[in-house]
Parts: C-alpha cells; structure tokens; sequence
DNA sequence: TTAGGAAATGCAACTAAATTGCATTAAATT
DNA sequence: AATTTAATGCAATTTAGTTGCATTTCCTAA
C-alpha cells in the first residue's frame, strides 16, 4: 500500500492554491514559497497534488502550466474538468470559471476523455482601466 | 514598409502543414523537412506564418504546441478560432475539427480575444485497435 | 514513546525546448 | 545586374523540467 504524507512544504502549497483567486504557475508558487523548499520538491509536490485529484492542470495559452484547486475529483477516478478557464492577456491571471460549462456537438467515434476550454481576452479586473 | 519573403523554406513548411490532416509540432516538422533548413529557422518561419495569419498555434494538452493551417485569418485582423481540437492520447495526432463550435455563457465584463478549446481522449482512427 | 521503514527532500547534474546575437546568404525591386 | 534588407545558419545562452542518489522527515506499529 502507497501512502501519502503531510509534508510542511505540502501544506504550505496546498493551502497557497486554496486562498489564491487565480491558477498558479510552477514559478509563481517558487516566488511565493521562497526558501521555503527546493525548486525540484515543488514540481514534485505538484504532481502529487495532481495525482490525489486535490488540484488540477490548466495548460494557459501561452504554453505555461498553471494549477488550481479540484473541487470534485479524488484520487480514484480520473480529473472532470469540464468548466471554462479565463486568461487575461493584460494581467496574465487564470481564473476558472467553474460553472461555465460550454456544450458542443462531436461527430461519431470520438471518445472523450478530458477537456481543456481556455478563453483569453480581458478580464473583469483589467478592463476597466 | 516591412514585407516579408517567399523563401524555398517557408514554402516547403506551408505546403507541409496544408497537406497534413493533423496539426504538425515544430519537432514534427524538423523530422519532415530534414536537412532543408536550420532548427532555429523553423522557429522564426512559423512565429512569421502564424503572424501573416497563415497558420495557427494549437497548445495541446501535455504542453507542446502544434500547428495547422487557418481557414479564416488574414495578417490584419488576429486570430478567429472557435473550433474544437481533438488530441489524441493513442496517436498522439491533433486534429481541427472545424465544423465543431462549442457555445458556452459567460459572466458579465469578460472581454474574448481567443478560444482554445481542445478535448483529448481516443480518435475515430485508434478507437477500433 | 520510540524505533524502523518508506516517503519526501535537497543537491547536483543532465536533458530538452526555445531564444538571441551576429555574420552571411539570398529574395525582390529598381 | 546592383542594391537593400529580409531571411538564414551557427554558436552560445536561457529556461523548464527531469533524474539519481544520499539524507532527512514523517508516520505507524510495537
């Protein structure tokens, strides 16, 4: 049996991504955390957070991975992702928009098995100034 | 006044992406072409024809980014792609599905420049093995 | 409560992808 | 054909992510 372990480096990521209203990048995080843990440990935490369905990948449109927090995944069945994610071109901000759930009509024989729907523009913070 | 130059290269790249029926990466492309040209080169003729409005970036899902042929775009106006991409985890091929255009509702104050709709899964030609 | 095994970390080295500067080559216009 | 400037090749560099291994730290079972 695998068992997974509550590291202080993991807590401090876990809950970082919990409080952030925006997905956070690898470097985002290593800014924020500082010396808190090494560079590597991050990636790996990250993966392990993303195993045990507690955060997911958005993958931005400027090829950067970003994560937020899950809301209805676990480890046992695979992510379901289904909402819309928003980036913003002027504050670079990802933001999901959990209950945007877009519908489209695929032909025959295709079998889904995750979904990635990223808009960019401007968002409600930057398009006032 | 810039221009821009119809070089043996780009033509061969473009002719390359026009015939594929899937969404080509840049280390695809250098495979393809060989000893035609410089890696570096590749790079800049692609940035040039997405620019031109010739081609389009496509992220898929692991990161890597590919690119097919535009329909619609020229250099003036950006980029105008509402389709839904298919990649698939078997082949690893990306596919445009240009007849497919999800429709989703956004909140308020959100301003869309572009859409990057990709889903992953098996495609019609891997469903059968 | 602690002793021991396994998970997690740090560090250094490595790989792969993409970018930059600069000298050289080759389109396209006259 | 001459000219000018976009495009290319090459080498070096940056950036992102991975791997191996020794060490540390967590957690459970005695």
């Amino acid at each position: 049996m695998k068992s997974t372990r509550n590291t202080t480096a993991k807590s401090a990521i876990q809950s970082l991504l919990q409080q952030s209203n925006t997905a956070l990048s690898h470097k985002e995080i290593q800014t924020e955390v500082g010396e808190l843990c090494n560079r590597v440990t991050i990636y790996r935490i990250l993966d392990r957070l993303v195993e045990e369905g507690e955060i997911h990948k958005i993958i931005n449109t400027d090829g950067v991975i970003k994560y937020a927090p899950c809301h209805q995944c676990d480890s046992n069945h695979q992510h379901n992702h289904d909402h819309v994610h928003f980036s913003c071109v002027k504050c670079d901000s990802v933001t999901c928009l959990d209950n945007v759930q877009p519908s489209y009509n695929l032909p025959p024989n295709y079998q889904v098995q995750e979904v990635n729907f990223t808009l960019s523009g401007i968002c409600p913070n930057c398009i006032t100034c």
